[in-house]
DNA sequence: TATAAGCTATGACGCAGCGTGAGAGTCAAG
DNA sequence: CTTGACTCTCACGCTGCGTCATAGCTTATA
């Protein structure tokens, strides 16, 4: 029999843990003393692993009782539950960092956070669709963004900023610099990867639209500085051999 | 000059919300009626899409007025810290998730949560060193687990016992067969991975530890079924060819 | 112009999992 | 019997709002 300052040293949980399990009817005391002092032997300790076990896996305290308490719970159901919401918990992270990487890559302070709008892409497609008619790739991007969430569609969005912001500055280098090539492959990678493919007439009607002095324009200068747009665009020429 | 509905339906946040960011102060609505309705004007929408935008990044709302309310704080510090938070998070959420598949492999049934001591693997390792005086491998390992956390340890031990428990089942097959030869490699695998260059003598030396009748065999055979630590025993010593 | 519908306001409790005192009783040692 | 180390039971604090409850404001319609 041990008392609480026992089983705190022994396990490292806190005194007032094994209060507020008591409490919570988690973890009683195998005796209480005539003075109310909780004493726990062996077999408590023992549900104790199990409490903090389930408890390092981030299972809710209520959850941990329900099933210790029926030991006829299907635990290893419980497991695969935790484990699929622990891993979309992952990938939210995932998303947050990306996202978090993208501002940093355009820049805290120029920040527009009009351009942050969910469905600003989307707008962007709509555009495409009705200039170019480019129904194909209209579609494939539409099967890509139907299964997106508005936190991976944000985090696209600031990574697609950040590539316009780099080519902002290169605007000093002729657009036909092997940097500019470089940026709009990687321009063109981020397309393929993300939204649709990107075939050489594809990015050269984008081009065309980014220069067009609509909100992409507007968009793409206030993130690269006046006159990105435009680069963009002779970039894109000059490296498809226009 | 919207209200508080209005501002609602626009950016998504409950009116609820922004009674809340009125009264921390973070979000002060442009004027109040002599009713006592709250109105913003667009400066203010523009504050609260800065305010969406780090609470997305789980900035805790006192970051972010203190952030907001001196334009002078440096954000791009305060981002790089948050992205390296994000990232840490990352990481432990992995060691749950690797934690709970190894939980999962060995079955919750028959989990023996004593050998879930952190410090279980430390012993291991002290024991084999008394045994064998495998000195060098010992400071190899040493150098490994002085940088593991707690959580990092216990994902180890479970990985570990899930090994031991295929092992328990394969005791059916003779320890000959080539399964059981592919789990020896499995077991000398993780053992490399993890703790320190495992020859044949280090691997053989543990097989001798682990039939020896000690908390070892105890705890093997505890996770695989009776006969598992023995069983091992034999697989490594046929594999070695000895 | 009275009234109903719809919006708004201010409390104030609830949740999750304890941390952190405050104030008071208990136990073993000297 | 005193001291010091433990123990107990409240009970508020923290985070970020959700969710009533109760009441005042506005506007359109009858």
């Amino acid at each position: 029999m041990r008392t609480v300052k026992e089983v705190s040293q022994l396990t490292g949980v806190s005194v007032r843990t094994l209060h507020h399990y008591d409490a919570l009817g988690l973890l009683k005391p195998t005796k209480v003393t005539q003075a109310g002092y909780r004493l726990y032997d062996d077999t408590a300790l023992e549900r104790l692993q199990q409490i903090l076990l389930f408890r390092e896996l981030e299972f809710p305290l209520k959850e941990i009782k329900a099933i210790l308490e029926s030991p006829n719970f299907n635990r290893n159901q419980a497991l695969e539950q935790q484990i699929t919401l622990l891993k979309l918990k992952k990938e939210h992270l995932e998303n947050l960092i990306d996202f978090a990487c993208g501002i940093k890559a355009i820049g805290v302070r120029h920040l527009d956070f009009t351009a942050f709008d969910t469905g600003k892409i989307e707008e962007y497609a709509a555009q495409a669709k009705a200039s170019y008619g480019q129904t194909a790739e209209y579609r494939q991007f539409e099967a890509k963004s139907k299964g997106r969430t508005v936190e991976e569609t944000q985090k696209l969005n600031v990574q697609l900023m950040a590539i316009f912001k780099e080519f902002g500055e290169l605007r000093e280098l002729s657009s036909q610099s092997e940097e500019a090539g470089a940026q709009v492959e990687k321009l063109r990678g981020f397309l393929n990867e993300h939204f649709y493919t990107c075939s050489d007439n594809v990015l050269y009607g984008l081009g065309v639209m980014y220069a067009g002095g609509g909100e992409f324009t507007e968009n793409i200068d206030k993130t690269g500085g006046e006159g990105t747009a435009e680069f963009v665009y002779q970039a894109i020429k000059a490296h498809l051999g226009k």
